[in-house]
DNA sequence: CTAATATGACTTCTGGGTAAGTTACCACGC
DNA sequence: GCGTGGTAACTTACCCAGAAGTCATATTAG
């Protein structure tokens, strides 16, 4: 029998993992894990549903490759901020221009360590919980020396605004999704404004 | 043939849906739509799955129960303390602990209408989308006044500092259900505290 | 007796996962 | 240059577990 679309196209393996990364991380960021099918992955990617199995052995897999490649750009860059000499606000704000640099391109990134959908167990709960505790050590920090400048070094008030922190990132960026035609140097300059607004209005 | 379970237990239907819909909430707000199945939700509420279509048809049905009573819930104590002559930041806190004080004993209700996972097509994504927009508009109303306070009026201005704000009562709640032992008025005090430190640090 | 509450056992269908084969390319001997 | 065999890239057509949804029937309160 013949099968028209059957072999190669002639596109290395390399190529097409990380075209199918690029597919899967918007659709699982956009959908959640669990709302996410493989055959529509496939579909959007251009390719067959067995060729995904070919490269990452089941959709675990696929979504930890995820994980994997999100993961390690954002840690990365947030842990090359935090090397730098900002502290307190200042260092949140370089925080806050960093990731927007890092996600202007891919902004589901960031969606795939929060998603309620994806298994807490096995390998996809391992490499989550990995990379957020990477991500979250480092806002840890940062507000831990905001809180201590105040002289609260209460872990539990340290750990929900550590909480508050990355929320704040998560919708500003989920914002700037929604305003494509906003520029970094935009954001940040918004970032400013309203952090201001809220500085000034307090103290009157 | 013998069926064990079968035949009333004398629990009137209305007293059955709310249970149901408990057990629901709380599943669905934990794992998100998609990642819930009925059986399980069925077991956790002792009852068998057909029970669960004959009081709300569809898998759909029951999702929409679930956001049409806590939206109703939510959206009439915001719009309570919306009426009040609260204004900017204090209105803002009035808000929070009114919202902590509604979920309290129930903190999901909050996660049903940010489940990514749910089906954005159809009565589920009308009933999430209504009550949404009518949170949202009040959210917006507190935004716009705090930022008039401060002379800015600029729209998207607004429109940021809005999503930062749900986003924030939304990390407070999602701390709030990894910390079940802490009770609303401590919630309240934490961020109080948390307020304070971000404004006294600024204004060093 | 009747209506309401309730279930066991079924069907249907979606979506994860697989077996087996097709096509293109490249290295190598001649 | 030219068969030829090995390998990498790729697909069709299928299987099957599990979850959505249905039906006929059982039990009991009033």
């Amino acid at each position: 029998m013949i099968r028209r679309n059957a072999g190669t196209k002639g596109v290395p393996r390399i190529d097409r993992e990380i075209q199918i990364l690029d597919v899967a991380s918007s659709e699982f960021g956009a959908s959640g894990y669990a709302a996410t099918n493989l055959v529509d992955i496939a579909a959007k990617a251009g390719i067959s549903k067995p060729l995904i199995y070919n490269y990452f052995g089941s959709k675990e897999g696929l979504f930890t490759a995820c994980l994997d490649r999100a993961g390690a750009v954002l840690a990365d860059e947030i842990e090359r901020i935090a090397r730098e000499d900002a502290v307190a606000i200042v260092r949140g704000m370089k925080t806050l221009e960093g990731i927007f640099t890092i996600l202007e391109s891919r902004p589901y990134f960031w969606k795939l360590f929060f998603d309620v959908s994806a298994p807490t167990t096995g390998v996809i709960g391992a490499s989550t919980t990995h990379y957020r505790d990477r991500i979250t050590k480092l806002a840890d920090e940062g507000v831990t020396e905001l809180m201590t400048l105040q002289g609260n070094t209460d872990a539990l008030d340290i750990s929900a605004m550590t909480a508050v922190w990355m929320s704040v990132v998560d919708s500003l960026v989920t914002w700037w999704l929604d305003h494509p035609d906003q520029t970094a140097e935009q954001m940040m300059q918004r970032c400013i404004r309203l952090l201001n607004a809220l500085l000034t209005e307090a103290s009157t």
